[in-house]
DNA sequence: TGTACATCAGTGAACGCGCGTTCACTGATGTAC
DNA sequence: TGTACATCAGTGAACGCGCGTTCACTGATGTAC
């Protein structure tokens, strides 16, 4: 038995409530956005009242810091296993994996996507785990290209750094809707521009 | 004298209202998002009370609507203007001139640019008017690699698409946030990234 | 130049609504003997 | 197995706050004769 299951009735209940009020929490970032996400408004829902969310959250902020890193480690996570698929070779297929698992993942959540990677949310500031997430999520990346970051001026990063950039160009673009109705197909541009940051390295 | 200023001093005084309380909304939207943007708070600053400001303003997505339509108008005459400096010559230097005059434009008015190209306003849908703007900010660019839309499928019309998201990937998580304590300079970065795509067009 | 009238900016009260958060409390559930 | 106790989920009332929008109204400004 892991320790999770092992845990007696009350605790598992708690980690469901808590499950129920992120997932409702999600649909209202879908829905109006990071910043009209509301408690009392999780709570009706949930036919519970807001005071009673207070046992499992700390504040409204508290629970989107929840969401925002949850949602890091889950593109952490994927962008890992993409890079290395079972301890397999390093650089080059893994990089083309990457593109296609972000993307993904992108399109199929694109609330999450943009809470991590569009606008800001004003007046709040994420947490340090937010940022040790995101290094962690360009990571492989970086190893992908057989580089490490070795300061300002170094070449070497110019590229997972363009790679980096040049998917969010399209994937952001297309996530908030730019491309509709634009006569061409995202998925071909996408392929084309990582194409030519990965290149001839494999 | 142009009809503006042959308008009566009512009219004149209508005008000065409605920039000033423009120009309060940036300053919302700029620290509390679009989302909270409020005719309340913009009217309190202005030491009026909320409902003469529906003199001014059909309501309040109205003047969102209005910010939205401006920033696009402020873009498209930008690039229109580093595009084709005194009716010279087409293609090549006037791709690079755009993309400086975006990037420029873009860490100027950071708020300005999140509203037009970040996270959409949840619930929130942009008039026609803001599409057209958007085709014809475009427009130069196509322009500048001497292609039309043609329709999908077109490799042609890549390069174009290709040069927009390029841009927008290095200015979008620049202006996010994203590059903060990373050690690179972003200007090279953009400098290398636009380079890449217009290359060996001039 | 003077008067009557129309226009219109702005007020103040009110509507119904939603928000985060606190507090004292009830009542069910789990735990220790 | 049974009882006493501790734990803790959830309630209901209340706090002070802000929102968009409407309405009837006042009073200043501009206009026409």
């Amino acid at each position: 038995m892991s320790p999770e299951t092992a845990a007696g009735p009350r605790e598992r209940y708690r980690q469901q409530v808590r499950a129920e009020v992120q997932e409702r929490a999600w649909t209202q970032v879908a829905e109006a956005g990071a910043s009209a996400l509301s408690l009392k408004a999780i709570a009706k829902q949930l036919g519970m009242t807001a005071p009673a969310l207070y046992r499992y959250f700390a504040s409204r902020d508290d629970l989107l810091t929840e969401l925002i890193v949850s949602a890091y480690r889950e593109l952490a996570e994927l962008v890992e296993a993409a890079a290395y698929p079972a301890g397999a070779g390093p650089a080059g297929a893994g990089l083309h994996a990457i593109a296609r698992a972000v993307r993904t993942w992108a399109l199929e959540n694109p609330h999450r996507y943009l809470l991590l990677y569009g606008t800001p949310v004003p007046g709040y500031s994420a947490p340090p785990e937010a940022t040790e997430l995101a290094i962690r999520i360009f990571a492989p990346v970086l190893a992908g290209f057989g580089t490490t970051f070795a300061g300002p001026g170094d070449a070497s990063t110019l590229r997972p750094l363009a790679f980096w950039t040049r998917m969010h160009g399209v994937i952001s673009l297309e996530v908030a809707g730019h491309f509709t109705g634009m006569p061409f197909d995202p998925d071909q541009l996408y392929t084309s521009e990582i194409a030519s940051v990965v290149g001839d390295l494999q």
